[in-house]
DNA sequence: AGCACGCCGACT
DNA sequence: GTCGGCGTGCTC
């Protein structure tokens, strides 16, 4: 029997798998993630060493292997959970040990034991307003932030203060030297009876929070369940957040700790702010922003148990705590818990692991679950908790209508907006009411192509076309190159070019042509750029400082503006086609999130969805807000494809700056597999699309199988060949699921 | 990471 | 002649 082990040394060149023989002694207790002592390099000097896997078979000499010597003495504790989640990791999504260590563990280099700051306010409200007033002249927009923070707690940890998300101590810097707030090194618990009080009468407040009957219910049947992975289902405005906060406070009270994941772009100072006003100083936040130093401090701290919450994106789900009770997963359909980076990990999928590691409980909570967690809870594995009703009495999911834009052009519009959409913006805007629009494309228009020869402007760094905006200018939306727009065809020279189609650019315009004088605001990848660009986007329009918000999807995620009456999709079908199994996943998600950001108070909502597929089911049943519905159709659709959950599938791609060494690469290890796994089905290989992207040339091969774990050896056998084959020459290697 | 092999400058 | 610089390469 041998063994595949992973040396434990943190570095690049001994990152790859040692093969060592299991003693006869030792058959039984080695197994995967265990921990062994080994014999390494020609002083056998006696190192850890982590087993990945065991097998009859190996490709090395047998005169080359060294044994095992003994099991190592297992210290117990989170690093030791935590490295074997990066060994399951590295199992289940490729890449390098090392890589995906550096993942899960908080760097340890600069770690600085800086005590907790506090910011005292020392001012009274009137001053503070007035203080805060004058500062806005010099564009500090922290105010309402501010008062919002300081109304019932005088005392706040800075970091929570500093980082209402985008706003750095920079912006911090004239508040702070104002002399309205005092800086301590740690709780200031002696400050006056007057700053516990008002902390207390918060918490009391939060603490005593009614939940109503189905929230209740859902606290009650999540923690008595015995599954480990529990669905929260609830529609948009159902009072998830409520729940989560009780199902933490009851973990809390164990003496456990808990981990609340968020997409990154909600994240927002709201959110922190309504667990810190429950939980107080137990809660902390990370975020990609964070310098490595700041994010390792507050590991540590959760380590030592100073921290009890943590909040964060993707990556807060390798806070080291060391009791780890419950991980919370809010709105886990967003795309934002897959990884694009090596190790390209799903969030969720480890998020489950973990929680297995540990013996917590995982929550997964969303108002469009993703297709394959709902069916492990229609099957049973998982639980399934529902919210049916909108939490706020009185608010009621938007009156929605469909508009077919075939139908629109045979009438002669040739416009970006339907009669409906017209009719209603003008009735919106009369009221004084607020209007987002949602186009899933940015720019001015799609590609520039030829009307003579029909050839595409492409990108010449990857093969996509250039996209036209505003100022006659090309972009690339992959690598971002931009050029001037030409006069003429750059391959037949004929001067009919143009550009196709509508982006987010031409809406604005647009919409200004039809009613002169309306205020926009335009939020995309363009407009979003630099840093605080986006919440200052946001917050004007929360100010009512523009009647329509015009935007991509990052529009629809999570924000909540209660002056908002109309939601209008102006093309619903442009996330239909994009080649994924899941883009009528991703369609239907998109359609009810933006759905939903109608009428999220008393005022009643209205959404105007239009298309050229009115009657696919993805769009179908977002009209009608049909989960059920969408769900037993694209079941039919993915068991028909053998797709997931009905079957899996892992590509395997290679890349990089020259395509011949990447397809003879490919070639070879896709033949060596084919050999080697008759069972598995093997797609390809062929070339990825887009085929280039920044200067790399992609390859890429899909290998089906009904269950995960042949394609996992399969991936394994990939990964070794891959390393004898192409030790430093520049070809790479990622899977993709 | 460690450690060995290896090929060029100033020292007992 | 040899001690020692750290460049390169290997460790099952």
């Amino acid at each position: 029997m041998y063994a595949f082990c992973i040396i434990d040394i943190n570095h690049r060149n001994v990152d790859r798998s040692f093969t060592y023989l299991v003693p006869e002694a030792l058959r039984q207790e080695v197994k995967p993630g265990s921990r062994v002592l080994v014999p390494f390099g020609r002083r056998d000097t006696v190192r850890q060493a982590f087993v990945l896997r065991t097998s009859d078979r190996c490709e090395v000499p047998d005169e080359k292997l060294k044994e095992i010597l003994s099991l190592a003495p297992k210290a117990k504790n989170v690093e030791q959970d935590l490295v074997s989640l990066a060994v399951w990791m590295r199992e289940r999504y490729g890449g390098t040990l090392y890589q995906c260590l550096s993942v899960v563990l908080p760097a340890k280099a600069d770690v600085q034991t800086r005590k907790a700051r506090f910011l005292v306010l020392k001012a009274s409200r009137e001053e503070l307003e007035s203080a805060l007033d004058a500062a806005r002249k010099k564009k500090y927009y922290a105010r309402e932030r501010l008062l919002e923070a300081f109304e019932n707690e005088p005392v706040l940890p800075y970091q929570i203060v500093s980082e209402r998300l985008n706003v750095t101590a920079k912006t911090m810097k004239p508040y702070l030297e104002s002399g309205l707030f005092e800086i301590r090194e740690s709780r200031p618990r002696s400050v006056g009876n007057e700053v516990s009080e008002a902390s207390e009468a918060e918490r009391a407040r939060t603490r005593g929070m009614v939940l109503n009957e189905d929230q209740e219910k859902a606290v009650k049947t999540i923690l008595e369940d015995e599954r480990q992975v529990q669905v929260l289902f609830g529609i948009t405005g159902s009072g998830k957040t409520e729940v989560y906060l009780e199902l933490i406070s009851r973990i809390l009270s164990e003496g456990k700790e808990a981990i609340v994941l968020i997409p990154e772009i909600s994240l927002t100072y709201q959110t922190v702010m309504r667990f810190y006003a429950r939980f107080g100083e137990l809660v902390s936040v990370v975020h990609s922003r964070l310098s490595k130093g700041e994010k390792a401090e507050r590991f540590d701290m959760a380590k030592k148990g100073q921290i009890r919450v943590m909040i964060g994106p993707r990556s807060a789900l390798f806070t080291p705590f060391q009791h780890l009770g419950l991980i919370i997963i809010d709105e886990f359909h967003d795309s934002s818990y897959d990884s694009e980076q090596i190790p390209k990990y799903n969030a969720i999928e480890t998020a489950i692991e973990r929680s297995r590691i540990t013996g917590s409980k995982t929550v997964l909570g969303s108002a469009t679950p993703s297709v394959s967690v709902y069916r492990k809870s229609v099957e049973g594995s998982y639980g399934l908790v529902r919210l049916r009703n909108r939490a706020v009495s009185g608010s009621m999911l938007p009156k929605t209508s469909l508009t077919d834009m075939r139908r629109e052009l045979r009438h002669g519009n040739r416009s970006i907006f339907s009669k409906t959409l017209l009719e209603k913006l003008s009735a919106c805007l009369e009221r004084g009411e607020q209007a987002m629009l949602f186009l899933n494309r940015r720019g001015y228009s799609g590609a520039v192509s030829c009307r003579s020869c029909g050839e595409a402007l492409l990108c010449p760094h990857c093969s996509i076309p250039l996209s036209f905006h505003r100022g006659n200018r090309l972009k690339c939306h992959i690598c971002g190159y931009e050029r001037n727009m030409v006069d003429a065809c750059p391959s037949c020279g004929s001067k009919l070019i143009g550009a196709f189609g509508a982006g987010t650019e031409k809406v604005e315009q647009s919409l200004k042509e039809q009613f002169p004088g309306v205020r926009t605001l335009r939020m995309d990848a363009d407009t979003t750029a630099s840093k605080d660009a986006h919440y200052k986007i946001i917050e004007a329009f929360r100010n009512g400082q523009a009647d329509v918000l015009i935007g991509t999807q990052m529009i629809v995620k999570g924000h909540d503006f209660d002056r908002v009456t109309l939601v209008g999709i102006l093309a619903a079908d442009l996330s239909l086609f994009v080649p994924d199994y899941r883009s009528a996943e991703r369609t239907f998600q998109l359609l009810v999130q933006a759905m939903g950001r109608a009428g999220r108070r008393k005022n009643e909502g209205e959404c105007v969805i239009q298309t050229y597929n009115p009657e696919h089911y993805a769009v179908e049943c977002a009209v009608r807000q049909d989960f059920e519905a969408f769900y037993e159709s694209e079941c039919l659709f993915r068991k028909e494809m053998n797709y997931p959950p009905f079957g899996s599938f892992i590509g395997l791609r290679i890349y990089g700056p020259d395509p011949e060494n990447c397809r003879t690469v490919i070639e070879k290890i896709s033949s060596v597999l084919r050999t080697d796994y008759p069972d598995l089905e093997i797609l390809g290989p062929a070339e990825d699309g887009p085929f280039k992207v920044r200067d790399q040339y992609r390859y890429i091969c899909y290998l089906k199988s009904a269950g995960l774990e042949r394609l996992l050896d399969a991936k394994n056998r990939a990964e070794n060949l891959f390393d004898s084959l192409c030790g430093s020459r520049q070809v790479y290697l990622s899977f993709e699921n």
